[in-house]
DNA sequence: TTGAAAGCGCTAACAT
DNA sequence: ATGTTAGCGCTTTCAA
């Protein structure tokens, strides 16, 4: 579609060597500040733009990065993909997505066949085990969102402190036990969520309960309500909001009253979560800043020959609305 | 972090030429098969992988797509995201995502920093003027989702179908009279939204009457709501699925009954139509199949060399669920 | 069927 | 400060 103008186009036009051009564009130190201008200004008039394969196989660089997500439709990574998105532009970086389908096979290949062509990856909600995230890290930059694993870079939730503002609302509003419905075994922030959740009822003098594992889907709510209900639960913490919602739906078909008889607590903040009903008391975290920080450091890494891996953790708010009250009875 | 496995090295394990390696990969017919099966099993215990910018600078391809939709977050894109990504998945394709932030400026400034790294664009819902759209079709392959330009490829979905299936299930719960809540002004599927309400109500005897415009998003909801009321409304249908949830919040505020008082339908059927309160009346889209029938779209022109540009209307479908309900009084 | 060699567009020594 | 030149890894004529 576009007969492409090359350095030598411009240097021939500038009447200048092709180096000359290539120093204008990146080494604007080392080049006469007049020889410079009037070569850019015959560059633009050319409409002249370095073709990066070209600069990529001579540097080894694409200036690309690579974000993988479990599912692209989980509203939960619509802002991991943001942020990350956000921060490349910021940095110059083009962004390539991939979904991972909740699948490590898949997730593991996607890393292979995208490795060669992206200078870093963000892997969001790995489902890699351990093992295979070192070997990855030993041949590519890495982050990892909401996963941590020893010597890597991550940005995670600071789960600690969610669980304990779960429990302490709960607890405010006089429940002594809470049930926790688990999501996916693999899943490193179900796990975290659950020991959190653990610790802190302990520590409150009030008894958690894990059933599980359910879909973290709307549909999964069904097994997981009837199973609370049946054990009599007053309080219920879902691994995350489409469950939790799910559940509400299961109740509210059951004819039980969220939160008069159950009160239901969820994880993420999704689009959604305000505006179900009841509007649900959830977690929220800061995704966008999550996907912006594992963005910065996989570049830091990268491109700045940063070596230490960053761990960070980013504050959570419990968003308190209709979905939890006083305990029944 | 990896030394890198090149041809040359291939080449010399398996004691042929650097040429025979690449056909080996890339042209099969052209070399014994015998030879092609050693160099193919060399290859993979040295762990080579063929480097994707010197063949792109090669042939001036990268196989890569970009896909920019207006933003990330809003449930709508997710679908056609998906749908894209599973395409190039498919197609062995790389796909970069950007964000232009409902913006013409940024897009138009997104297409000229990725066309040189990229071998064709998805412009999703663009905000582009149609003498943009063709600049930028001249330069680049182009399709399009949710917007049709003379000239260029498109998938749309089908208003027409789908105003019509609105109207007559507004019409035979007694409804005489309509309420379109519009969304911004430069967007094209908003005018094709209003276009066909507009004359699937004249051809059904009822009058239909538009408002706003209103911002696409839970909060532009009030203003939406109070004009309707105002008017004396007792069905309204919303630009999109994000403004009628916020039209049904402030009718809930205000105690208006939904549906008893006023019916309400939105359009998109996001994640979250479902479990809103009233679950939402909305026009269903395909839009995991708008995305991947648009990056097939492009593809075929950028490495097919189709030129007659394609145009897909995909079927839109009403999702009846209990925000709307007989005519009030 | 295979090999030798010439670039693709750019950057980075190395000269001048 | 600028020009010359040698590749980066791969594909593709052109010969053999």
């Amino acid at each position: 579609m576009d007969r492409r103008v090359t350095i030598t186009d411009v240097a021939r036009a500038a009447g200048v060597a092709t180096s000359t051009v290539s120093r204008a564009f990146t080494n604007p130190g080392r080049v006469n500040q007049h020889t410079r201008a009037q070569v850019l200004e015959v560059a633009r008039q050319l409409g002249y733009t370095p073709n990066a394969a070209a600069r990529a196989l001579e540097s080894g660089r694409s200036n690309t990065l690579a974000l993988l997500v479990p599912d692209i439709t989980n509203p939960y990574f619509a802002g991991v993909i943001k942020g990350a998105e956000r921060a490349a532009a910021a940095a110059d970086l083009i962004l390539v997505l991939a979904d991972t389908q909740e699948n490590a096979a898949t997730e593991e290949q996607l890393v292979r066949r995208l490795g060669p062509s992206v200078d870093g990856f963000v892997l969001s909600a790995s489902r890699l085990p351990d093992a295979q995230l070192l070997e990855a890290a030993n041949r590519h930059a890495v982050a990892l969102v909401n996963r941590a694993t020893p010597g890597l870079a991550s940005v995670v939730a600071d789960f600690d402190s969610g669980t304990r503002q779960i429990i302490d609302h709960l607890v405010s509003f006089g429940h002594r036990s809470v049930v926790f419905l688990g999501g996916p075994p693999e899943s490193w922030s179900g796990a975290r969520r659950w020991a959190g959740l653990r610790a802190a009822a302990e520590d409150a003098g009030v008894t958690a309960t894990r059933f599980g594992p359910y879909a973290p889907v709307l549909a999964g709510g069904a097994a997981a309500a009837d199973a609370a209900l049946a054990a009599g639960a007053t309080a219920v913490v879902a691994h995350n909001d489409m469950l939790a919602i799910g559940v509400m739906q299961r109740m509210a078909h059951r004819g039980v009253d969220v939160p008069g008889d159950v009160s239901v607590v969820g994880f993420d903040d999704i689009v959604g979560a305000e505006f179900c009903w009841p509007p649900l008391t959830t977690l929220r975290e800061r995704t966008e800043a999550a996907g912006a920080g594992a963005v910065e450091a996989v570049a830091a890494q990268a491109y700045a020959g940063v070596v230490e891996p960053s761990v960070r953790v980013l504050p959570t708010q419990l968003m308190v609305r209709a979905s939890s009250g006083p305990r029944a009875g």
